[in-house]
DNA sequence: GATGAATGAGGATTCATTCAT
DNA sequence: CATGAATGAATCCTCATTCAT
């Protein structure tokens, strides 16, 4: 009603704008739920509040999504979706050493994931999986699995053309998740990891990460180090 | 008040029995709470769940807690503080090398914090961070900074005895600490990582990451491995 | 969630005709609170209550008052403030004597707030001042202080031109000001005064106290009456 | 248990006080139950802080008091007590004038009953009267009615003597019970009436209530003067 | 009798969800 | 379709009351 009298050029641009939101909105409210179940956790995170991010009123919300938990799924499913699946097509193209490959699939993945939004999924997946199973086995299916058949991929070729020694893949991949799952941690949750004086930069700390995979830290690396309890104990 | 117009036989049978023991209740309450937090999240877990578990009333929680936000902290002080204090005093008599330093630290910290109940609290902590900042901080001063001190003594140690090649300590610590912190969390968030076939070994698990920590994967370590952006890049 | 599941017909019976009012519920809700808080307490009286009372639900009731206390603000805010400044508007333009005013006021105030709803709150501040310190300022500041300041003002206009003989004004405004207090706990405390058989007339009531305000009760006034400890005393 | 190996006297002392205190406990209760009542209304007062007050545990409190309703009875009851009828009966042997008998009246009500704690019942009974009709018509009986006989006594004496004009009695016994009980409330609602600058001194408030109610606050009193509604109405 | 630990009904408040407009 | 007023189940927490010691 405010501006139904005047047929001036602002009003069609803002009908434009709220015709092209139309099909926009449940994208925005995905957005922005997963900003804030990311920031604050599921539990904690009011409906209206996402709505009130995504620019919309609370029955909105309502009309695309059925519910919260269902809000939470699809926004679990949104941004699950074909990044290392994109990484694995690459892999398959890549010409350089399985070296490169593990620096280059870190890199890529930060960038191309872990920098992201996206990565608060991880985050989200790792707190809420027991209130959530099925989007838990979701996740695995989607995420994990890919993810280990990548990493696996990388390595082996790297055992098998000489680079990388013998490696019980099983766990071998492992040297490469764990640590970007400890960076998207520690980014994804502001108050627990980083106080004033512990801040990481990460590509340095990927860099590194990468360096100790590779080369390891000691001076004269054995190429077979059996781990066995040591005979000095801890009291 | 509530019952006390109806004094008929049902309403002894209403009353489970009454056991007074002031001494045992705050413990059993907070292993209750320990449970259903770690299991269930902070914002999930009903105070009523938790008397109940405990097997008291929900009177009786708020007896011993005086609030539900008080019992999360009980429960965190409870279970986390000591345990990198107590490392830290195990270092001090520490008589082998840096790198037996290492295992041993690794090894001990699983047995003693990251196989029990409470390792449960740190994977509670990265998702529930944001919303209670001072346990946050509290966290952050009791079990993060101290176990970096604690990281980074050891590989010092192995850095000056020659042990360990020269080393970038503020993020070297996290060579040790992600590894750790990732296998917390796939303990403690049961159908997010571990699917059926994937199952990890946690000794097995750790043992491997020490061999890759200390001696990378390379066939032929490169004692320097400058990282830069490869002429290979992905798509 | 709560009624999410069942999707019976007899869902839809169970709620109330929803009607949409918001002008008018803020405004019904003050109405309710009054005469509740008024007729039970503060404490006494139930927030479903008052939401009941008012053709609303529980929740509603927090939608414009966030909290029970803030509505008890409201109701004491809505009611008393503007009465006595109204009462004063309308002194600054009184063209009669001293002795007409009081009379006037007097009448006036009953008519206008005494007899009304309104005056049940100033009994309700004499029961929960002690709990609300900052509600007892206020009503204080906006209904004790400004009464006096009127009362002040007509009796010392009486003095001045010679209708009323020197008074200490200090104590002086509760010969008006006691009298009409006394009024509204009768009326306001039902049980506690009024018996069947003892039963006030209020507009009698106060032109008896007018009455005796300006004459007294002696048959011989002495103009100086100065009150010493009897020699006649009480055993 | 800790005292019990040793016999000295002071162990003595303690049980022989802890005996006497046996049969005075109702009474302390009862004393503590109605300095709180009378402080914070009756919902306010939490029954374990009676019992504190009184020196004894929650269960004691219960032991002598059914409930915390039987507790405020008992409180009123016990308070409400002969002062009236001791007043009475001073009536009966007084030989001073009618006036002197007001003066007399109003100043020893105040110290035997107005300045006691026992006035504290009088605000309780407005308060909660509604919510306890039992008590109000006890209290009516008791006190109110009582209360009036005596005062109407007391003016009939006034009248029949000469002292006092004809009065209607049913209204001007108001004329000495409002004042009082006005000063009742003050005294017993510490921040509704008494801001820093209005405080009232008791004595000097009933002395000039005193002078107003015998003499009037006219200059030239007219014996006869007919209240009606004055030509001169407020806006 | 006295104690105070234990109980659980009750009440304030929140917030996902509905639905009249 | 969009809105946001209205709803009421769910949950935290209090405190009168009970009862084992």
């Amino acid at each position: 009603m405010p501006l139904a009298k005047l047929s001036c050029p602002i009003k069609k641009a803002l009908h434009a704008k709220r015709e092209r939101r139309k099909e926009a909105r449940p994208g925005e409210l995905l957005d922005a739920a997963l900003d804030l179940f990311v920031e604050k956790g599921f539990a904690a995170t009011r409906a209206e509040e996402v709505a009130a991010r995504a620019g919309v009123s609370k029955g909105t919300l309502f009309l695309y999504f059925q519910s919260k938990e269902e809000l939470f799924k699809a926004v679990v499913r949104e941004n699950i979706s074909g990044h290392i699946r994109e990484l694995n097509a690459a892999f398959d193209t890549f010409e350089g050493s399985a070296k490169d490959m593990v620096v280059q699939c870190m890199q890529t993945w930060w960038q191309r994931v872990g920098a992201t939004k996206s990565a608060g999924i991880d985050k989200l997946i790792t707190s809420e999986a027991s209130n959530f199973p099925e989007l838990a086995s979701f996740y695995q299916a989607e995420v994990i699995e890919p993810g280990q058949i990548l990493t696996r991929r990388i390595l082996q070729k790297g055992i098998d053309n000489g680079e990388f020694r013998p490696l019980d893949l099983d766990y071998a991949v492992f040297g490469i998740i764990a640590p970007m799952m400890f960076l998207i941690m520690t980014k994804n949750s502001p108050n627990a990891f980083c106080s004033d004086q512990i801040f990481l930069n990460p590509e340095k700390y990927i860099a590194m990460q990468i360096d100790m995979l590779l080369n390891g830290i000691s001076a004269i690396p054995a190429t077979s180090h059996p781990i066995k309890t040591s005979p000095h104990e801890f009291n």
